[in-house]
DNA sequence: TTGTACGCGTTATCAA
DNA sequence: TTGATAACGCGTACAA
């Protein structure tokens, strides 16, 4: 909590507050400085093509000089379009986005674009609010994180005609485009394998399902794969809690120390797994022997805790790429955005193993 | 691969392409609908009390009605502020700046400010590109990870006279404003401690120390502890990978596969050193009975390990709150930046113990 | 191929 | 307390 800090007079030598921002160079410094008109310059940055080559060159070569970065307001006003996509997702705490994330920003930018990133803590409020801000802010398209959020928000990306990707989801019967898996097909398969291995009593960590739409398809698909061999939902003990390794942790705790406690803990994502796995060392419980742990999404914690994590591999970097391409011949070609459903498969590590 | 695609019929269907960008309510119109000018409109975004209230209330009436939203264009540019302060880190892809990033986010945004967070790939000249890209998208205030970047970068932001807040970093001696640890410090403590535990051959693995001063910094840490007890540089095993899971496991592998192999292994971040773990597991080796793994960050990664990683606790969410509280108090009030030197401590878990 | 001139939506200055 | 009006910097018809 405490801080050192520098003296300051020390401090604030570094740092000498401006006084007046210093002016940036316009389109029309540029000009001058070459003797030709504002729309030239323009058109060197916008269209090289219709600019004599010898007039451009000057004119770069002022540019460069100049230091000349467009300003992005003017440009923003008088264009209407900004050449940046904006992204709400529910965190950046943990892992979850981020590869995701960074496949699509890589993207973006080789595209020209700009990518901003807002994050919404899983409050769908919050959530509202970013894109509404997003949208202020110019932005000319904009990736989702699910499917589930208040109509309202629908109503403002169509009211403002802001074409809107959806990721980490699909759903045939979905009504807006989207890229992403099945959750619940995915989850479904893990959940066959769980009961492959024997478990009829399986402990389920979700997040919570009323703002989470992935969540939910995700216990409905453990939920259908169970039910197809006549286990009911008495079979299933489910504890809903936040995502995080803490969390995940003291849900598993709270499992394991029921009266007939679960053979297996399916989790609803890599990092309540996480936990759940610190969890089970600290209970002196060996996974799988004792009992048999699983994740889903496949983000780097997976390979980390002992032994492996057995997860649901999902296509974070394909997903991010694909989604980056859709959204950019979106808004650059006004190419329709078109629903993608993405294939995950099974990771079996070292986490599952016969019911004891 | 094979990404399974909708009929195209049902998909386009669900994304009718806008013909014509349905223009936005403005200023002008909540106006009209209200009968006043567009300035005191103005006014009752801005300066709320410059307004009578029943006006006020008549006024933002109207904006409620016709979901009015600023023009964030028009007002960068009739204001030449934005209320944004941008973000670049070196990545995305691990969780190394997500928990510090989360709270700089939280920070800002209580404080009406948004977020822009770009990354560069640990790459100098993309961190100058973006750095370019956010100054001419009208950041208020910069915040960039270390002290290490070109002169053309700090010449950019002094040319704008845009503030900049460097983070992850603090040195008594850096000629920039930064809000940090002390590297060098925080890992010769590590150091001290696997020494103390009679270790004398150790093995180091680190990021690139040419793009990375962190990384440079913390080497620098260890070598400085060895050469306090009359070790040489003789007695530390160098192994440089760029982040990552995997190469750190890598790295690991390469050093154990050594004659007179090291008996610590100590990592520049977690992540190396969750690699690391993974990568003795698979070896057969046991630890910190065969061999003592150290890590830096205390990210969540740190805690799942088996057993925890011993590590250097990083307060990330302070660091992050208080570098949103030092750039809004500079953005909004013109409070100088000051360098603040944050407080590092060790987290002993599991993986360091005595040299066998 | 190049230049002229207007408008984009907001803030801020000044006057009422 | 309110209103009129001049910037802000750029893109783009339209004209030359």
């Amino acid at each position: 909590m405490q801080a050192l800090t520098l003296p300051l007079s020390q401090a604030i030598s570094q740092d000498t507050v401006t006084q007046g921002t210093p002016s940036q160079p316009t389109l029309q410094d540029v000009a001058d400085r070459c003797g030709v008109s504002t729309a030239t310059v323009s058109r060197c940055l916008n269209a090289p093509d219709r600019v004599g080559k010898d007039t451009r060159d000057r004119v770069l070569a002022a540019i460069d000089a100049l230091g000349y970065a467009p300003n992005f307001g003017a440009r923003l006003m008088a264009a209407g379009r900004s050449n940046t996509i904006g992204a709400v997702i529910p965190t950046m705490e943990n892992a979850i986005f981020a590869q995701g994330l960074q496949a699509f920003q890589d993207g973006l930018h080789q595209a020209g674009f700009t990518l901003l990133v807002a994050s919404s803590g899983y409050d769908p409020q919050v959530e509202a609010d970013q894109v509404r801000t997003l949208a202020s802010r110019g932005a000319d398209g904009l990736l989702l994180i699910g499917q589930g959020r208040d109509k309202a928000v629908y109503d403002l990306l169509h009211a403002r005609g802001l074409p809107a990707l959806l990721a980490w989801t699909y759903r045939a019967d979905a009504p807006h485009p989207a890229i992403g898996f099945d959750n619940v097909a995915a989850m479904a398969e893990l959940a066959d394998a769980v009961l492959d291995q024997g478990h009829r009593r399986i402990g389920y960590i979700s997040a919570d399902t009323t703002t989470n739409d992935r969540a939910a398809e995700r216990l409905a698909g453990v939920r259908a794969a169970m039910a197809r061999r006549g286990l009911s939902d008495g079979d299933l003990e489910l504890c809903t809690v936040p995502y995080g390794i803490e969390t995940g942790a003291q849900a598993f705790r709270t499992l394991m120390t029921q009266t007939n406690r679960p053979t297996a803990v399916m989790c609803g994502n890599d990092v309540l797994a996480a936990g759940a796995m610190g969890a089970a060392r600290d209970l002196g419980l060996a996974v799988p022997k004792d009992v048999s742990i699983t994740g889903f999404d496949d983000i780097e914690l997976a390979q980390v805790t002992s032994p492996g994590l057995t997860t649901v591999h999902v296509p974070h970097a394909q997903m991010g790429a694909k989604a980056a391409d859709a959204l950019v011949a979106r808004v650059a070609q006004d190419a329709p955005l078109i629903s993608v459903k993405l294939p995950t498969r099974l990771v079996m590590r070292g986490t599952l193993g016969p019911a004891p």
